[in-house]
DNA sequence: TTTGAGCGG
């Protein structure tokens, strides 16, 4: 396909992933060798005139567009490669993804040119890209043919294939809600089956023996740290979803040497790790929520102050949620920390003596020497550790 | 390990 291909203004190019300090000017260097050129324009933002990245050649002959086309794509300007299409305003094709291709696995070797002209035998490309950072190729890339014909073409030819010693994957490109909607399907369909709290007295054929009852086990595997016990927990693979499924139901909750054990769908350990993490930030989340506002932080005590003097020496000022001296080998580190209930905070402000009311505003500590036996400073805490 | 962005006057 051309320029005289239906849909295309005759001899209009779209020239993308420009740097944002490209110039009409600059382009207007880089392309007019190609041809007379008609018109360009960088697109910009209507507010700010920043640049949107892309921008349009017009030639006044389409062979000329075809000709840039094919000698300039991929070539650099102000330190990026620039990608040029035809301009092709309906967006239908772009938009529904039909014929595009994606390709991981490549060598570091590979550029934008090589991509381009590896694949561009089997078919007409429309965009071709291997994603880059600053320390170059990133291994992927796509290529986005006018037609699923061409892209299956590549896809049969090209999947498994060594591309400068290295076997690249080549699959049609899947948009991440694809691959997401995917991976939840095969997750349903879990075999593989987690199994903890069993304790040190445990090895893979006892795991065996318990779980053959629910189906016939792939692999079962006790998890053993360096000297070889048991770390409690362990996995067992089944032969399909029902034998796991029936597992899980069945032993979830059960105990094995004494112990609750906990049974449940193995997880990925890129899917355990966002989990921990999202447990542990909305934990912390609460803890700030808790305590916002609301935590007193005490200090110079004296020895002999202990939680339940403290607590005492405050339960006046409101509702006491938690009272903490902090010690070391059983001895007082002089300070502590009074959480009282937040429906209590204003009263606990008015409640204290006057000058203080000034260092909640501010981190400043001050001394009350009044309260005999006890020296008090005090600071609002936004967060508790 | 890695599954995008993108169309004016």
């Amino acid at each position: 396909m051309n320029a005289t291909g239906a849909g295309y203004p005759l001899a209009s190019l779209y020239v993308g992933d420009l740097h944002v300090d490209v110039t009409e000017a600059m382009l207007y260097e880089k392309f007019s060798p190609a041809g007379p050129i008609m018109s360009i324009r960088v697109c910009r933002d209507i507010s700010t005139r920043r640049s949107l990245g892309y921008a349009y050649i017009n030639f006044q002959q389409p062979a000329d567009a075809e000709r840039a086309l094919d000698t300039m794509n991929f070539e650099v300007i102000k330190g990026r490669p620039i990608r040029i299409m035809w301009s092709q305003r309906d967006p239908g094709l772009r938009k529904s993804g039909v014929g595009n291709v994606f390709i991981k696995n490549l060598d570091e070797s590979i550029d934008n040119k090589a991509l381009y002209d590896t694949f561009s035998a089997f078919g007409n490309i429309l965009s071709c890209k291997v994603v880059c950072d600053e320390n170059g190729s990133r291994g992927y890339g796509f290529v986005h043919f006018e037609t699923q014909e061409a892209a299956n073409r590549a896809i049969q030819t090209m999947n498994g294939m060594l591309l400068n010693d290295r076997k690249v994957f080549v699959g049609h490109f899947k948009s991440r809600r694809e691959r997401e909607m995917e991976y939840g399907a095969k997750v349903l369909e879990f075999t593989n089956v987690y199994i903890k709290n069993f304790g040190e007295d445990m090895d893979d054929v006892r795991l065996k023996q318990i779980f053959s009852a629910f189906g016939n086990t792939l692999s079962v595997k006790v998890m053993m740290d360096g000297s070889g016990r048991s770390r409690g927990f362990g996995f067992v693979n089944f032969g399909n979803h029902e034998e796991a499924q029936k597992a899980v139901a069945e032993m979830n909750g059960k105990e094995i040497n004494g112990r609750l054990v906990y049974v449940g769908r193995a997880q990925k350990r890129i899917e355990r790790q966002s989990e921990l993490k999202r447990r542990f930030e909305q934990i912390k989340q609460e803890r700030i929520s808790r305590y916002q506002g609301v935590n007193l932080y005490v200090k110079n005590l004296d020895d002999g102050i202990d939680d339940e003097r403290l607590r005492k020496e405050f339960s006046p000022y409101g509702t006491i949620t938690s009272v903490k001296v902090m010690t070391e080998g059983g001895h007082s580190k002089g300070f502590g920390f009074v959480c009282f209930s937040y429906m209590q905070r204003l009263a606990t402000m008015r409640a204290l003596p006057g000058p203080l009311l000034g260092s909640f505003q501010q981190p400043t500590s001050y001394f009350l020497p009044a309260v005999p036996q006890v020296c008090f400073s005090f600071l609002f805490l936004l967060t508790y550790r």
